[in-house]
RNA sequence: CGGGAUGUAGCGCAGCUUGGUUAGCGCGCCACGUUCGGGACGUGGAGGCCCCGGGUUCGAAUCCCGGCAUCCCGACCA
């Protein structure tokens, strides 16, 4: 298990997060505030989140979409709460053509507005409904203190959003994409554990009747949101008059959902599994999962081989056979990429039979057999998939702490207390001295429900 | 918008207090040589509106005035 930022005070977190975006060229700061380039290596690494969150979205039977980024600035002012959440953070646009615009154009921050108008038309009968409906966008918030992927100016993300016949609809669907698309991902696929929780009213999205959320606990003992799914009730169909025919004939207002994530989780992935060697990469989501390393000129023909027998295996692997450049670079360069795997090839190795092998997420070097590659490694990769997870979940459960009222937390990491007794005042309270009510779970662990106000758990901490 | 700090080579920094040769150092980059099983070394080289504007002075990276920008701590937030 990686060493604790936590644990080892005399390291400064955002130093480290800095350090280990940038020497593993995952991105930098962009000329505009806030803004950010993301360079190769960490566009690879958002390929493949989109790829397994984009297949959970079919799977559960939605559409691809594509709407405006220009939303009429009179959208937002439909909704009450919406226009007030999200007004402070708008870029907007007011000059266009060398003319300065009748209306302005906000650039959008979500996409709920835009959405809810084309909806509107789009539903007509209780049969146009359900209407599941997903966006790949980028999207603008002016945030004042922008942090590269956590917290940036512009991002990119997925957006869901639906509509619904009946509130049960809707909030399954919420329920359904937190669970099976969002939280499947973040274990399966980020290799992170979260817990599946409820807003409070005061952190809920602006707009939204019930706000649910997975939170996780990053290394220097703060919480990160990692995806939120809203249940809107009628809000929004009424502010944007999604209405339908039911069977009876009646007119009915439709029940909607959005839900979203975004860049924001590889961030969440660097401080949940990142130690002081830079980055370390679960496997399925690493680019390159195995690196094959040619020690001197004699072994690239070795390493080729095992390449082509790995790809075959189905193992994204890459060679390096870049022997102008020191080993020792190029062992370290890799680590810093975080590539879960390497196996090194030299003439020993070869007078041998074997390659060495070399784990991102443990100490030590281990000899393999050549012919041992194949079969051994997929299997390695899966045992360091689930190596990453248990770490955090040890880690998370390791910085809980139980309290009984808001006086007594105090610190890194998280911190339960009932509800019933924290209430609005201690999460206010609470917020005066920087920690936040993260989510509430029912006392069994389990989701609760929209109107569900008893016997819940509040789980507090800093927070990004 | 409050509190603190910083702008000097691609990156990280020293120099400024006490003005004075050609503005330095580390990393990186280029060339050659020796190296190469864990970030090699030597020699040579390229690379600077010292944030911007004004002032003081024989002379300003350095002192004074005014801007601008960025970073850190708060409030806002995927």
């Amino acid at each position: 298990m990686a060493k604790s930022v936590l644990t080892d005070p005399s390291q400064d977190f955002p130093r480290w997060y800095q350090d280990v975006v940038a020497k593993a060229g995952l991105a930098e700061n962009g000329a505009a505030r806030g803004t950010m380039i993301i360079r190769p290596w960490g566009y690879a690494i958002w390929e493949r989140v989109q790829a397994a969150l984009d297949e959970r979205i079919k799977a559960t039977g939605h559409d691809n979409v594509y709407f405006p980024l220009f939303i009429p600035m009179s959208y937002f002012e439909r909704e009450a709460e919406h226009v007030e959440g999200f007004s402070p953070e708008l870029a907007v646009v007011t000059h266009g053509g060398g003319s300065e615009l009748a209306e302005p154009l906000a650039i959008r921050p979500t996409s709920e507005t835009v959405i809810g108008e084309a909806m509107s038309r789009w539903v007509q009968s209780y049969r146009d409904l359900p209407l599941l409906l997903n966006q790949w966008s980028n999207v603008v918030r002016w945030e004042l203190r922008p942090r590269l992927f956590l917290r940036t100016s512009e991002f990119l993300w997925q957006e869901g959003h639906t509509a619904h016949a009946t509130a049960d609809d809707a909030v399954a669907e919420t329920l359904r994409m937190l669970v099976e698309a969002y939280d499947d991902v973040m274990a399966r696929v980020l290799a992170i554990p979260t817990l599946r929780g409820r807003k409070t009213e005061r952190e809920k999205f602006a707009g939204a009747h019930t706000t649910y959320t997975l939170e996780s606990l990053m290394r220097d003992g703060k919480a990160l949101q990692m995806g939120t799914s809203h249940y809107m009730a009628q809000n929004f169909a009424k502010a944007f008059d999604i209405t339908f025919s039911d069977e009876t004939g009646g007119r009915q207002q439709a029940y909607t959902t959005s839900w979203g994530m975004s860049t924001r989780v590889i961030g969440g992935m660097i401080m949940t599994h990142g130690d002081e060697r830079g980055l370390r990469l679960p496997p399925a989501i690493a680019p390159v999962q195995v690196v094959v390393l040619a020690i001197k000129d004699e072994a690239v023909e070795a390493c080729r081989t095992l390449v082509a027998e790995l790809e075959a295996a189905g193992v994204r692997t890459r060679l390096d056979d870049a022997t102008g450049t020191s080993f020792g670079r190029r062992a370290v360069e890799w680590e810093l990429k975080g590539v879960p795997v390497r196996l090194e090839i030299g003439p020993r190795d070869l007078d041998a039979g074997q390659a060495t092998l070399v784990r991102r997420d443990v100490e030590g070097k281990q000899a393999l057999r050549l012919n041992e590659v194949r079969a051994t490694v997929p299997g390695l990769l899966d045992e360091v998939q689930r190596g990453l997870f248990d770490d955090a979940v040890t880690f998370r459960d390791g910085h809980t702490r139980v309290a009984s009222q808001q006086q007594e937390v105090d610190g890194a990491g998280f911190w339960t207390l009932p509800w019933g007794e924290l209430g609005v005042d201690g999460e206010a309270a609470l917020a005066q001295r920087g920690y936040s009510v993260r989510c509430l779970l029912r006392a069994d662990g389990g989701l609760p429900d929209p109107g569900q106000s008893d016997e819940l758990v509040a789980w507090v901490a800093r927070a990004y």
